[in-house]
DNA sequence: GCGACAG
DNA sequence: ATCTTGTCGC
């Protein structure tokens, strides 16, 4: 029997994703993170592609950087992209990181002196099925600290909305109360954070690379102005 | 068979 | 991801 075109690219995709894997490094490596007030760290970036209405394939690739912590506009990147793999939920870092990588390689080239510190990423890290969602990808590629942020929950894991979940949501009284997301392993893949006293909708947070779980809650928290943090805000809003 | 499925 | 304006409440 012979596998159909989708079947073998994902196949391909999963042995990448576990290669690269081996490459991720889920703990503070920088001295920033391990102040209290993140002194040191002066620019946070933040990726995303954006699509308009009935078109899958064209998209608006972007990268902002801001500086910390004042959260004021740096730098920004808009470029226009033809995408060529599918959406496949579980291996959207195909989909988009070839873009973003090279969003940060032109920033690289241009203006090295503005290359963030971290990287917010509008998706999961290692909240995900195999545990490397697009920011561990794109963190990874890039050698940059990522923080994965997604605006809704994958359920994965033996995480889902049950009604504890939904509970343990309404128990988020103000913003920078979270509570952990755990896998039936036991490990805990990310955090549900309530990113600001106005919404009550969570962000889910998870480690994309060289950052740990808890530095990657903080610091999103400090990036909130609204209920989705800044770097990744000001993209959608532009 | 049915539901779930980041962006 | 996007389709979609106003409206209600603080």
């Amino acid at each position: 029997m012979s596998a159909s075109p989708e079947e073998s690219l994902v196949q391909q995709w999963t042995s990448e994703q576990a290669r690269l894997r081996q490459q991720l490094v889920e703990e503070d490596t920088e001295d920033w993170q391990k102040s209290p007030g993140f002194s040191g760290l002066e620019r946070v970036g933040g990726v995303d592609l954006s699509f308009i209405k009935g078109d899958d394939v064209n998209a608006c690739a972007q990268l902002v950087v801001l500086s910390y912590p004042d959260l004021e506009l740096l730098y920004e990147n808009s470029q226009m992209v033809t995408l060529t793999a599918p959406y496949v939920a579980g291996f959207l870092a195909f989909r988009e990181t070839p873009f973003l990588i090279e969003a940060l390689q032109q920033l690289e080239r241009d203006k090295p002196e503005l290359l963030p510190q971290v990287v917010f990423v509008d998706g999961n890290g290692i909240f995900h099925y195999r545990e490397f969602g697009l920011a561990c990808h794109l963190g990874v590629l890039s050698g940059l600290p990522c923080v994965g942020v997604a605006k809704n929950l994958l359920q994965v894991q033996g995480v889902y909305k049950s009604e504890e979940h939904q509970s343990q949501i309404a128990a988020l009284q103000k913003g920078g109360d979270s509570f952990p997301l755990t896998a039936t392993s036991g490990k805990v893949l990310g955090k549900a954070l309530r990113s600001s006293d106005k919404s009550s909708k969570p962000v889910y947070v998870s480690v994309g690379h060289k950052i740990s779980l808890d530095a990657a809650v903080r610091l999103t928290h400090s990036c909130c102005r609204y209920r989705v943090p800044e770097p990744i805000r000001q993209e959608m809003v532009q």
